[in-house]
DNA sequence: CTGAAAGCGCTTACAG
DNA sequence: CTGAAAGCGCTTACAG
């Protein structure tokens, strides 16, 4: 009980139930592992018997230093508080859970030193695989993009080389965001985004932007607001707030390139008295599934994020069995924010 | 690489590192666990050299083995994808790796058998020590909570025995809500909440109760309204549209055990045109940090959930230390609606 | 100051 | 059909 107390195991080992059954640890093993023609029927009860009193489980710790395969992956996620990332964790948990394999979570809190320091800790558990939510350019990565354990990206591209993807064509999302403005009569329109974006950012404003030119719109009607930010719902906030303190009009259309930025945009909406969407149509891109109970003013284009998982572990499967890095762009979809998405029964009390 | 490959791990070993310095293995290991004072000071340097040139790291599984320590922790969540638990999740991540552990992340979907079948398979892994939150009763966790490596519950407290905890006073949150609602002068309110709820779910229910009663609320206004739920967004919703199809009142206050059940409050009340605040006053329990921005109608006590993780691991490094069972009540504190909490210094552009 | 040896729990050729 | 032995990478008395 001490030993188990320090060490998390429980007591039986192969060896405990070896001596409680009067036969080899070799042979136990092999019951283990199902290689039951390898030993007499008699035998094979015995020990199942015995496996079954004392309650044993085979020690993980043991078996992957044995068979130098540890059935772990790790995920590193640039910030798990953000419900994007919390959806992607979870619907990858369950599909890694049920290829058989289990998953440290690490928050690397969007910073390139604990992100490396991660990448090293998880290789010294034996880790056989990476996902790596939004990373950000780092020499570990850099290191480890160069081969040696598959990596699988999502969100966002391998920033230090090349490497497998899930994730959505933001060119294209952008540019369905610029589309529905349009369809809703909108000629004159502001893209918002983060100062410091990544490529998701940037691509997202620049499909909006590139399709608003060459639906004809003029270009000093497509305005382009930044804030430096700590959290997107802060960049939406403060980019809006600004163009008013700058004595300009607020625009009849406005892109968000994330929910969270279209949230600091409310904020500061109510803050000046504008109604949204009387005033102001706003769209943005994730597709939160909060926004049709809590942000019905909001049009989404919504990013599959549930469906991360499962695609991300047939990538690792697939490179585990040594197919090439390749890509898998999932379809977004522009979600109406009058059409609530969950048909509730009415079947209670 | 071939082995890299399969293994995970760097392909430098203490043998390696051993063989190129020229030295034993057992000086290495003690020179990487920092025993300098057992060698000469070439052999140090000489070792230390090496060990920088291919980049060793030492492999944890090894080391797990021998030391009969893994500092590993598994925690398992009721749903990742609630957002109290992602923040639960995030602040024991961050407390743990302060601490030196890495932290396996389960999603037990609520489920008993699930719940059960990571049990076993952390043990298996070795993990030190378990952070259930809002975990459900289980033959499995029945036996885990019986001995062996520490537990600590948090929000919910062990439902198959003793346990260490980490929440608030439930109780004192509701009567709390209570008083709230009665400073706005509600004299009648309904309370929501789950129809399968935890005691969670039923002690803010029942403190928020007794303390109207004791305000000299008479009971038959005090309404309890409950709903099946899969989500507790749409608890709220149902338990509110059913209440209006059954041809009664919308209630002037209503204490929502939850901010999800708030969510689906609103939801229900817009599509009945019922206007929260000016109609209705809706008071819950959480203070998800996206209220500020996306639920200014909704007063909602907050729980100090990014707090629960550095609670959670001091409580596991005292239960290593031999301390006994206890108990971390932290405080709750209502948060006003219209009191921004994020105070943003207007510095961009 | 340094190394050979045992052993953590497991798997797997190999021999019988 | 069964077991003794080697070894995964590491740590740690023990001997010198």
């Amino acid at each position: 009980m001490t030993t188990a107390k320090r060490t998390g195991l429980s007591s039986a080992s192969l060896a405990t139930v070896a001596a409680k059954a009067g036969v080899s640890i070799s042979t136990v093993s092999r019951v283990v592992n199902g290689q039951t023609h390898r030993a007499s029927a008699e035998t094979v009860e015995k020990v199942r018997q015995v496996i079954a009193e004392v309650g044993y489980r085979p020690n993980h710790v043991g078996r992957s230093l044995r068979r130098q395969e540890s059935r772990l992956v790790a995920m590193l996620v640039a910030n798990l508080d953000n419900p994007v990332m919390a959806t992607i964790a979870a619907s990858t948990e369950a599909a890694l859970r049920d290829a058989g394999y289990v998953m440290f979570l690490c928050d690397t809190h969007d910073r390139a030193d604990l992100q490396d320091d991660y990448l090293y800790a998880m290789r010294s558990h034996g880790v056989q695989g990476y996902v790596l939510v939004a990373c950000v350019p780092s020499p570990g990565l850099k290191e480890f993009s160069e081969g040696g354990v598959p990596i699988v990206f999502v969100s966002r591209r391998n920033p230090c080389g090349e490497g497998a993807f899930v994730g959505i064509d933001n060119i294209r999302a952008g540019a369905d965001a610029a589309d529905y403005l349009w369809s809703q009569g909108i000629r004159e329109a502001a893209a918002l985004y983060p100062l410091q974006g990544s490529t998701v950012t940037r691509d997202r404003a620049a499909g909006f932007c590139d399709r608003l030119l060459s639906l004809g719109v003029p270009s000093d009607k497509i305005l382009r607001l930044t804030a430096p930010g700590l959290s997107h719902k802060d960049v939406g906030y403060l980019a809006v707030r600004d163009l008013l303190t700058a004595g300009r009009q607020w625009p009849p259309g406005i892109m968000c390139v994330s929910d969270q930025i279209a949230y600091g945009v409310y904020r500061a909406a109510r803050e000046a008295n504008v109604v949204i969407p009387d005033d102001c149509t706003v769209v943005s891109i994730d597709g939160n599934a909060l926004n049709a109970w809590l942000a019905p003013w909001l049009t989404s284009i919504c990013v599959p994020h549930g469906d991360y998982g499962r695609e991300v572990v047939e990538l690792l499967l697939s490179l585990w069995n040594g197919a090439g890095l390749s890509e898998r762009i999932l379809q977004h979809q522009l979600g109406l924010p009058t059409q609530l998405q969950v048909d509730i029964p009415l079947k209670s009390l």
